[in-house]
DNA sequence: AATGAAAAAACTCCTGT
DNA sequence: ACAGGAGTTTTTTCATT
């Protein structure tokens, strides 16, 4: 494991960052063609990248409404500490659960899950029901998903009163 | 463009979407050896998963915190109709929301969005919340995220109280 | 970091079952 | 509908500048 900041990327792995998360399968070569640099060259840097961690790995994008599972909700759980979820469950035990997300505030977990049908979404909801008070929000449609991650700019002042500043 | 049902979808092709989503730059060989068949099968079957549009693409996966962005917010957006966020931004307006979800319920939308830091994220609420309403969620760890999507178990019998149940 | 060549690997077609 | 093998193309990697 290399030691690697995510500072001392230039605008040319962000680049190769952007290409890749739309085509994991690119070759070096036609992935060099677009950012303008040699097959050698972005073979190193997608190697620095991958071994930094910055690549996690490549999978292919599935479209789960055509895979049978066209219902999305998100699912906010406020668990007894006693028979919490996290403490008491294994992923396993819910393969409709695609995302688990710690929370601060009162509900202390948010989940993402996909479904076959409103039934389906019915009997999981009343299976989650018994480990905490919950809050369901079905999704009726998806702008998007899976934005890749790309370079954020430069942090924009902050409006702050007058009368409270922070510092001086 | 094949119609092509998810429902015909076989346990070999559950199999294949598995390990591509997993690891999708695995070639054809390494893929049927996998799953018990021949290059020229396995192509034969990825071929008509992606024509039928089951599999998107494919595409690198980021780690989102080594690429600077540790910070992870659910955000619930309720609008004002007049100047809603849908009508009157676009997606390069936030470029750290990388999910954008209509809901049912009292908040129209279900934001997710990276940050680099904590100044980051409060100038993004700022900037959100001037088109209306805003509960925000910050993550303090996720469990887990971009669960493979798979092969749902047969629903299950929802328990409905006697004096209601629907039809008889 | 670029170029060019050698080596390796992948894909596809074809035939047979 | 699938397996096996040969041929072809592509990709990767290495040495050199």
């Amino acid at each position: 494991m290399k030691t690697f900041q995510a500072s001392e990327m230039d605008e040319t792995d962000w680049r190769i960052l952007g290409e890749l998360q739309a085509d994991g399968r690119l070759s070096y070569k036609e992935l060099g063609r677009r950012v303008h640099l040699s097959a050698p060259a972005i073979a190193e840097r997608v190697r620095r990248l991958e071994s930094a961690g910055v690549i996690a790995g490549y999978g292919a994008k599935v479209d789960a409404g055509r895979a049978g599972q066209p219902l999305l909700a998100f699912l906010q759980l406020r668990c007894r500490p006693a028979d919490c979820l996290l403490r008491t469950t294994t992923a396993e035990d819910f393969p409709e659960v695609v995302e688990v997300h710690k929370l601060s505030g009162e509900h202390c977990t948010m989940l993402k899950a996909r479904a076959t049908s409103l039934a389906h979404l019915e009997g999981l909801i009343e299976r989650l029901g018994v480990h905490g008070d919950m809050r369901t929000h079905i999704v009726l449609s998806t702008q998007y998903e899976g934005r890749p991650v790309e370079r954020q700019p430069e942090d924009r002042p902050i409006t702050t009163a007058e009368g409270w500043s922070g510092r001086t």
